[in-house]
DNA sequence: GCCGTTTTCGGCCCGACTGTTTTCAGTCG
């Protein structure tokens, strides 16, 4: 997909124009353009002029140009905007606490032309002498390098939401403290994070901010104010605290949950109604009157809009859905009533099929689908076809004498190298459910991997395919694969595609499964569980199918037992007659 | 460059902290 490409040209562009002190309204116009890019589902290059429109923030100007990268593979401004900079000069702006104003002048009185330019200025101290620059900023600067070089990163939701559950309670400890919550990109459960917020109310907001600033966990403070502190701990997480009034609590949450682009149209709605939004309430134009800031839902109440969950905050069109009364129901917990995709011990689980079910239903499940790795996957101990029916005869007997729960006798099975599976059909249709994986030639060109992968939808007995992409976020890219042809060929087949609800993978992502929700493509939430702590991971499976717009409705395992089998013996199966 | 129940022109979100500054610009989120 193009997507990706043509965000990241849109970034440029705003970047050369910013060091180049262009308009700054155009910049953000480019810049706003370039995130709706990225969280684009569809293939750009499938959609029509007029779908091009709909896109927020694309107007007549920016499609055409869209269109023009399309055809010629580059887009004419970009190239000659790139010939008034020097190719060093934007990494500069990647450095935190220096600018497009910093850099111009470090650019035009410093003679600074790269980065290396500008660590060596630095570090011998020739920058003190230019206007505005004293020996704090150029510390900030050698700071700032440093941080870049160790790459501002972004960090898997799955190691960052503990951390800021953990800074949390340590700050519940403090007796200062009155409310706090976890905002920003975490409350979003946005699959990676750059940084972590907090939202805190107290009694005396100067020992709050100075118990945090001396956190165990924190490494350097960065700044430390009466509202708003940051620090930095391990790994150089960056850390942000606002302390607001008990009347404000509900608008700095909302304002700190963001994403930036929601609350940018929420304060744009408020301003032409006559209001105006920050971060401590909802006020008359003037700001002499409080219209309510203490709880978040005020906010959306006042505006005329219903409550938009988190997960929604993207500025992906959920603004538009919530005037027209059509913000999907979300699906939430309660609604799962299963996991289909469990290993045993018998391939590389840990436990016994009896430990699993017990912990399934602790967790408030009534069945599982015991999933164990097939033959060829033998790092993983993949069963064998007579191992198969071993377990078969043991799930039987597990279920009759077990009338409260089900275990459904399932296998991941391979989808090989070149494009066969692993088990043939008489073996297959003897199971409630298979999931069809790929866990080897990552690195085969896209058209195969996709053909792999479409070639095991259309096998009668597939009933899911398991984490679509293969990413590990942080550790392994997915490998290239077409998605579109992928739910294309799921919506043809009636094939349901997994969420992998494991905190590092969430694969499918949420565009996927925004994608496959307006194909009518199920989904599976599922933990794709080995040790049964794993169970515990399913709330950042069903995040991103929230963070999909995706319903009950579109959640394979939101059904009962019975409404299952029928749909996985039936309505799954239509495609074998 | 986008956008419209005030507008097809003229707006465009809002505030905290820092550093070098005597009143504010730059940066960030």
């Amino acid at each position: 997909m193009k997507n990706i490409e043509i965000a990241r040209i849109f970034t440029e562009i705003a970047d050369i124009q910013e060091f180049r002190g262009y308009d700054i309204f155009k910049i953000r116009a480019y810049r706003r353009a370039a995130l709706n890019m990225e969280g684009l589902a569809r293939d750009v290059a499938t959609l029509s002029h007029k779908e091009l429109l709909e896109i927020p923030g694309i107007g007549r100007d920016l499609a055409a140009k869209i269109e023009e990268y399309l055809d010629t593979g580059s887009i004419a401004v970009h190239e000659q905007l790139r010939q008034d900079v020097p190719p060093g000069m934007l990494e500069l702006l990647a450095v935190p606490g220096l600018g497009p104003k910093t850099a111009r002048l470090l650019y035009e009185k410093g003679g600074i032309r790269s980065l290396d330019d500008l660590e060596r200025a630095a570090s011998e101290h020739r920058l003190a002498g230019l206007p505005k620059i004293r020996s704090q900023a150029e510390q900030n600067i050698l700071r700032g390098l440093a941080l870049v070089k160790r790459g501002r990163e972004r960090f898997p939701l799955g190691r960052m939401l503990p951390l800021a559950h953990e800074l949390a309670e340590e700050l519940r400890k403090h007796a200062a403290l009155e409310r706090i919550e976890v905002a920003g990109s975490i409350r979003r459960w946005k699959d990676t994070v750059r940084d972590i917020d907090l939202v805190a109310t107290s009694t005396d907001p100067a020992a709050l901010m100075a118990a945090f600033v001396a956190l165990p966990q924190v490494e350097r403070p960065v700044s430390h104010g009466l509202t708003k502190s940051t620090v930095l701990v391990r790994h150089g997480v960056q850390v942000d605290l606002r302390v607001v009034g008990r009347e404000s609590f509900g608008a700095a949450l909302a304002y700190l949950t963001g994403a930036k682009n929601h609350n940018v149209r929420l304060r744009d709605m408020a301003v032409r109604l006559g209001l105006k939004i920050n971060e401590y309430g909802i006020f008359t134009e003037k700001g002499d009157q409080r219209l309510g800031g203490e709880e978040e839902q005020e906010i959306y109440r006042i505006l005329g809009l219903p409550f938009i969950e988190p997960e929604l905050r993207e500025d992906r069109g959920e603004i538009e859905a919530a005037l027209a009364g059509a913000l999907p129901r979300l699906v939430t917990k309660a609604d799962i009533r299963g996991d289909l995709h469990v290993h045993s011990r018998r391939s590389d689980g840990s436990h016994s099929l009896e430990k699993l079910a017990e912990a399934a239903r602790e967790r408030g499940l009534s069945y599982i689908a015991l999933t164990d790795h097939s033959r060829s996957l033998a790092m993983a101990r993949g069963l064998t076809i007579e191992q198969l029916l071993e377990q078969h005869r043991e799930i039987e007997a597990f279920n009759r004498s077990n009338p409260g729960f089900t275990i459904l006798h399932g296998t991941e099975m391979d989808i090989l190298g070149d494009g066969r599976l692993d088990f043939p059909d008489d073996v297959l249709r003897d199971l409630d459910l298979v999931i069809a994986s790929i866990h080897s030639g990552f690195r085969q060109p896209r058209e195969q991997i996709t053909a792999r992968l479409v070639a095991a939808m259309r096998n009668p007995f597939v009933s899911i395919i398991g984490h679509p992409t293969g990413r590990l976020i942080g550790e392994r890219e997915p490998y290239p694969v077409d998605m579109e042809e992928v739910l294309r060929v799921a919506q043809e087949t009636g094939t349901a595609l997994e969420i992998n609800a494991y905190p590092l993978r969430l694969d499918l992502n949420d565009a996927s499964a925004r994608r496959a929700g307006e194909l009518g493509v199920a989904v599976a939430i599922n933990t794709d569980t080995h040790v049964i702590d794993n169970f515990d991971a399913l709330p950042y499976g069903i995040a991103v199918a929230r963070r999909g717009w995706l319903e009950k409705g579109n959640v394979l395992n939101t059904l009962g037992k019975g409404e299952l089998l029928k749909r996985l013996k039936g309505g799954n199966r239509m495609k074998r007659s």
